[in-house]
DNA sequence: GAGTGGTCTAGACCACGCG
DNA sequence: GCGTGGTCTAGACCACTCG
């Protein structure tokens, strides 16, 4: 949201308009020196932009021609990153509900303590969340929060999102996640909470979150119905 | 490999200290400036390797403290972007062997055609692959390439490495991918080729392979057996 | 040969962390 | 106040595409 940066701005007002479609796909873009001229500043600053354009898959650039526009609609939309599910539903706009099913600070067991990096006093908030998309209870989200670093946590946050009040109320600066998606055999919570069918496995989104200091604050375990489930993703081949 | 690159060289050696082990987690590398001079270069360069090294996930850079070196081994090793399986397998170092089922040039069906943006007379090349790993055939790829872009190809090539054979031999470039993952039931053609078990679920991987010019040239099935699938990523928030 | 993007430079000012 | 990384500039040379 801050406009401070020129770069930024311009990245989201090219983006823009390449998701509105006011940009012809598989044309190019006016060149970077045209660019630095049309937003009266830098070659190089003009660069940063359009590199953050190829990075998120909106164009590639192609020495000796120019950028080229992709085609971003077939997309639907990414769902990489780091997100979480107040601002994913959002994005999606469809219908969904968040229940809190379990809330409260324990003393976390071996398991936690190892994934969170704890020492034997530390204490963790454990968060489960069932989420009903369309009418079906089709997501479990089991949340541990590092006490020292979310010291005060209620039911309440929990149910609107505990990645605003991180961020918006503490102040905290979510940085990067380390992120793994395995299968897995279906739990007894699994079947108590969700609405499983006859499925007997289950996919699963682990998390380690860090804050921008690098300080590990939370694990996540995200688990997706199986036919409900999908990740999408943007790649670039690295030479 | 090309080390014309001032700034790749300098993000290669600083990344393999940290793959090493030789520079400490959690401590900050030398600042911008002292690098600039200890490298002979200036500090663009310099910030240039370091932005490599955050989006990769070695390091976090805070501002007014220093880059931070991250924790790398507990990542084991991302495996999120565009890797073929010989490049892969490669990196686990672990057994595997490829089975061509299916190798010809077929007219596609509706389908592929729409997946591939192709015309009523294009021919396309069917690649089928099982994979074996440790002793059992737990993946199966595949492959439909567009004949405009790979006019020839052989049996031997992909028991090898068409990426190997597209890159090397043809001297394409290949440069990204819309890559989705989801969770399918299986077809008779998984219960043919691949030991799954009782596994009735599998998980698919499906990728739009495109090149530097932005053609798309290759659609992608991989097929992994629930119990061995795995994607590791590191993702960060974006504001 | 003209135009494109890729790399590199030497400087400048700013916002932030820390003592 | 000092050092840090973040942004921005104006210029340079190169490799590449295309007519």
């Amino acid at each position: 949201m801050k406009t401070n940066n020129k770069y930024l701005a311009i990245f989201q007002e090219l983006s823009d308009r390449i998701k509105q479609g006011l940009v012809k796909v598989n044309e190019t873009l006016p060149s970077e020196n045209e660019l630095a001229v049309q937003y009266e500043t830098s070659r190089e600053t003009i660069r940063k932009a359009l590199n953050l354009l190829a990075q998120n898959g909106y164009i590639q650039k192609v020495k000796g021609k120019g950028s080229i526009v992709l085609d971003v609609t077939k997309m639907s939309f990414p769902v990489s990153g780091l997100v979480s599910f107040k601002e994913l539903s959002q994005n999606l706009g469809r219908t969904s509900q968040t229940t809190v099913e379990k809330f409260g600070l324990i003393k976390p067991g071996d398991f936690i303590m190892q994934q969170l990096n704890l020492g034997a006093r530390d204490e963790v908030w454990e968060v489960v969340r069932s989420r009903k998309i369309d009418g079906e209870n089709i997501i479990l989200d089991k949340d541990y929060l590092n006490r020292r670093h979310i010291p005060f946590l209620t039911k309440e946050i929990c149910e609107d999102s505990i990645y605003r009040y991180i961020e918006e109320e503490l102040k905290l600066k979510i940085s990067f996640a380390k992120k793994e998606i395995v299968v897995e055999e279906c739990t007894e919570e699994d079947y108590q909470y969700l609405d499983l069918k006859n499925f007997q496995h289950i996919v699963v989104v682990k998390n380690h979150v860090y804050l921008e200091d690098t300080s590990l604050f939370q694990y996540t375990v995200s688990r997706h119905r199986l036919d409900k489930f999908r990740f999408v993703d943007f790649a670039r081949r690295g030479h």
